[in-house]
DNA sequence: CTTGTTAATATTGAATTCATAATTACTTTT
DNA sequence: AAAAGTAATTATGAATTCAATATTAACAAG
């Protein structure tokens, strides 16, 4: 039962102006023209500013009364809160997973993580990270909760724009493997209550917060980072 | 620094149908009529769809393309889910109000404490529920991430519709009253993980789940709970 | 040269209009 | 009378138009 996927004019450019915001086309705190938009992507302002309505529901750009809309300016200290809040939910995920899980999807895990620890053994960062992907993602749909997956899929989408994967340190990724070791061992335990414990504790999820840190230390608009 | 509140037409109508289906005047899986809202509220259609388009993104209804929208209809599954998210979000902000509150934030909530183990005392019910609401809002203020409040808030709108207070039983309300007694001392010694864990666990988290699965069994609608 | 005022322009907010898809009502056929 | 097909109606999707607000430019006074 494969879900009807809505294809509404306002939801396509969203998603568009969402991929302007994330590669950084759209510049954070940037004024955005609604003609402009309306011109580059064939539509009326109609569409186009529903879709202005719903990404500042979701948190992407910020609307100004009278005075049009502008992308969110992150800061560290709203970078960090997310992540707070991702690792909390990767956590319940984690819990969740354990009670739903079948073993064909525990072995696919296990086969994933298996190929994670190949690829680190290799210094292999790209695979590795997508690897690593998979399985938070694996595990947060064998939660079998769609508000949460919901949830954490809009909070992901938040902050991608300064997420990245240069200043990892030898001692961050063999920690955080490591992390994953105790991980697919409580998933395999179903011990919901470790497990839980593990994501919301795990390194993954601070790691990048404690990167952009080093790069960042006051509380102003981190997006220099983002180049 | 209090925040600037816009006050647009599509945010004020989108306010006031969520208020319409909280109070169950739009009932559930009920197909919402463009015109009939239009003219209910004397606006035109513009920025009545706008509103629809936010409140689809918050949960509050779904979008038939090319077949307008309806009230979404809460199962018992969506409900727990939303729940289980909330008590993940309240675990949090356990965590982090121990970490930011202030002593005299931490005397007006023992205050509130107080207060309600006074009315419990009394078996005066619905005062002790507007004080057990202050508390854990209190503590999702103490925490200081305003992201973190945002979807609480959101979760909060989804379920208000089926929220109700009449089962609780004299055990259950005892066991959430030690609860209570756990949590205000953990929070004095700052003790964030077990607050953390306190709240995840709490047992209002999980009460309104509970009786709602007294009343339904099965995964349908469990819309005749709210009359 | 700076500051304050006013007119011109541009942009946003909302209503209306037009186009298209879905629903309903009505035939027509079997 | 039931089913199928077609016309009429209604509702939605999107573009356009009109109105209100903000921004910019020009200008005058100090």
């Amino acid at each position: 039962m494969t879900k009807i996927l809505q294809r509404n004019l306002y939801r396509e450019v969203a998603d568009r102006i969402g991929d302007l915001i994330e590669h950084g086309e759209l510049a954070p705190g940037e004024r955005i023209s609604e003609k402009q938009l309306c011109e580059k992507f064939g539509v009326s302002r109609t569409p186009l500013r529903e879709a202005l309505k719903v990404l500042a529901t979701e948190g992407l750009i910020e609307l100004l009364p009278n005075r049009g809309a502008r992308v969110v300016r992150l800061t560290f200290k709203k970078v960090k809160d997310t992540y707070d809040l991702m690792a909390a939910l990767e956590g319940l995920s984690g819990e969740l997973a354990c009670q739903h899980i079948s073993d064909a999807e525990i072995a696919a895990i296990r086969r994933l993580h298996n190929s994670m620890l190949e690829h680190y053994r290799q210094q292999d960062l790209k695979t590795y990270f997508e690897l690593n992907r998979q399985i938070h993602e694996s595990i947060l749909a064998a939660s079998q909760n769609e508000v949460l997956q919901e949830m954490y899929s809009n909070l992901s989408q938040r902050v991608k724009r300064v997420r990245y994967s240069k200043k990892m340190t030898q001692a961050f990724w063999d920690r955080a493997v490591k992390d994953h070791e105790n991980m697919i061992n409580a998933l395999e335990a179903r011990d919901s209550q470790l497990l839980g414990q593990i994501l919301r504790d795990h390194l993954c999820n601070k790691l990048e917060v404690a990167t952009l840190a080093g790069v960042i230390d006051d509380d102003g608009p981190l997006e220099a980072v983002n180049g």
